[in-house]
DNA sequence: GCGCACCGTTCACCGGTGCGAAACAACGGC
DNA sequence: GCCGTTGTTTCGCACCGGTGAACGGTGCGC
């Protein structure tokens, strides 16, 4: 899987399908774009917007870049899509959103990374233990406390970790003003 | 869903590339929606435009007519950009419509699933309840009730569950800027 | 016209449980 | 030593699922 993490760079958003189907959804949600690697034998999905395009799987990987760089064209093209200087976070464990930022410690950075990878879709506790830690999860609700923990931290950048109870967690950030700045990215 | 092949392909132009190129050129020309069909070991060319996609043949029928499916509902929504499409439910509980979203716990997320997937038909009493309750229902009341809880929950997205007496229930969407139901409230 | 059965809505309540949050202890870096 | 991070324990709340009951509208039989 080609990931890019942190979503500055990249504006294409690499989903297989339909293993990843939620996360089609969410990515759908939060208007950003997203190329469908589909499963061979699996039928080509119906388009959900112009953000969305697809390939079938195997495939050459100029292809597959190919691919990747005609959507970004045509996102950059048809309108300012890509948008709102969504959060980023880095290595050094900062989380950026606009001016503001937040040091994370090393726990909380790891479970952060994992909810800002899936921004706008439910992360699993399992997936976010996971996530947190590599090498296996200790208590049951360390979990939960770090999870409050990293609440209390993003709370300042109005980003919000929203429970999905018996589900998982969500990450969303409070946008009080879409900007309609032209897509310069 | 109906694709038409015939009406599609009114739109959508097969250009093979780089045989073709004269044609690529005069279509583009024409701002007429084509698809370039690239023979192997040819390298992917930049973009023209919105209204280019290509495919790298040999490729499955289905495929390629897919991939016409695809241009064509670009170029369709190109104009009218395609923003609301209606509500989506996935794996996660969540329902979403636009920027709104609300998780629903178990029994209610079937419900609402049935609901969903026959948007606009009636659902019959039995078939929500079957869909609730894989293994046999539980009370009598237990279905109504959850209706009236699924209810609260969908009404902040503008959805609404009716009641056609002694059929069964309907769900739609209130749009805000034009009337979609024709129910009698 | 009257009463009644049927159907659907809504509320109150209860047992179970997932999660929130505080308090506390252990560990480690500056 | 001080402070921040990490993990555990513990308590309590809010939510979820289900039941019973009260309430109201509609249609039918008498």
């Amino acid at each position: 899987m080609v990931d890019d993490p942190t979503n500055s760079g990249a504006e294409v958003t690499l989903v297989r399908w339909p293993a990843q189907d939620a996360r089609r959804t969410a990515l759908r949600a939060a208007r950003r774009a997203r190329l469908l690697l589909l499963d061979p034998s699996t039928p080509v999905p119906t388009p959900d917007d112009d953000l969305e395009d697809w390939v079938r799987i195997p495939v050459a990987e100029a292809d597959l870049r190919a691919r990747v760089r005609w959507l970004a064209h045509r996102v950059a093209g048809c309108d300012a899509t890509g948008d709102d200087t969504g959060p980023t976070i880095d290595e050094d464990g900062l989380v950026r959103i606009g001016p503001d930022w937040v040091a994370l410690p090393p726990v909380e950075h790891r479970l952060a990374r994992a909810l800002l990878d899936r921004m706008g879709a439910v992360v699993s506790r399992d997936a976010l233990a996971h996530a947190g830690w590599p090498d296996g999860a200790p208590g049951r609700n360390a979990l939960d406390v770090h999870v409050l923990r990293l609440r209390r931290r993003l709370a300042p950048l109005r980003m919000t970790i929203h429970t999905v109870r018996s589900r998982g967690y969500l990450l969303s950030v409070e946008t009080h003003d879409r900007t309609a700045d032209g897509a310069t990215t």
